[in-house]
DNA sequence: TCTTGAAGCTCTAGTCACTAGAGAAATTAT
DNA sequence: ATAATTTCTCTAGTGACTAGAGCTTCAAGA
């Protein structure tokens, strides 16, 4: 049994973000003391492991908590986690080419500005104002 | 002079989007009608339409208040709006970076799991459980 | 055993950039 | 004149935390 802070320590949670996701129901609320402070054992650890771990490959809070409710299904088929980490695999992907186009739309702006001139013939100004200078969609 | 709905119309920003910029103090208060309505001119139209392209380039609310200040002084050096750029450049190149790391781990969580077992055979699961399975950090 | 200082508790409010909704008033179209 | 649309203000909600106030409990040393 160890504190909040031992937990938050061995799972690189802060203990406000613990706090936090006991309060959402993301994790089950544990044992208390007498003194009314929370006590964990391993299996919290673990859990807040799977949660930092998803959470650090940009599942959303609400992902997370439909694969911890698959979990506790064992015999249950594991087409929807599969699908769940496909449907984030695309948005992450989505989101590297979003980035990319915007990524070469910066590279343009600035390779035009030096920083050397005036604001009045700045190209960052002028080509954040018309977006017809752009290569590109976005 | 145009009603907020036809400024939002031609800028490609929300309505109550436009309401909170003047709120924050990003855009001016407008002129009003009689009857308390907002009405705006062409200079209102191009600086929203400068607010939305520096927005989709990822810009925050605050690089664009510091440009919007800069475009006010057009004798000052640009050197400021080329460091805010190339600031988001930067910004963008490390999204990109640690975007492709975690779709790297994602693919191969993905590709070991076809979705046909049951959950408590799970590559998924048992991947986020166990960071160790990881091939780079993130 | 006492004391001190760290760590814990609850609760509220703040972050960013909006978005949604209620209920009333103004404007525009028929 | 009436009906439909738009606009107004205001409050509250979103996601995923983070910060702070003011209080209590715990663990370690003297």
């Amino acid at each position: 049994m160890f504190s909040i802070g031992v937990l938050s320590k061995q799972a690189g949670v802060k203990v406000p973000t613990i706090r936090y996701y006991e309060q959402i129901g993301l994790i089950d609320p544990p044992f208390r003391t007498e003194g009314n402070q929370r006590r964990y054992g391993e299996a919290s650890l673990e859990r807040l492991k799977f949660i930092k771990h998803a959470r650090d490959l940009g599942f959303s809070i609400e992902a997370i908590g439909a694969l911890i409710e698959l979990n506790h299904h064992p015999d249950k088929s594991c087409a929807e986690a599969s699908q769940i980490a496909r449907q984030q695999l695309l948005d992450t992907q989505h989101k590297i080419a979003s980035l990319k186009r915007l990524e070469v739309e910066l590279q343009r702006i600035t390779d035009h500005c030096h920083g050397d001139g005036m604001v009045s013939d700045c190209y960052v100004l002028s080509a954040l104002s018309d977006h017809g200078k752009c290569t590109s969609e976005h």
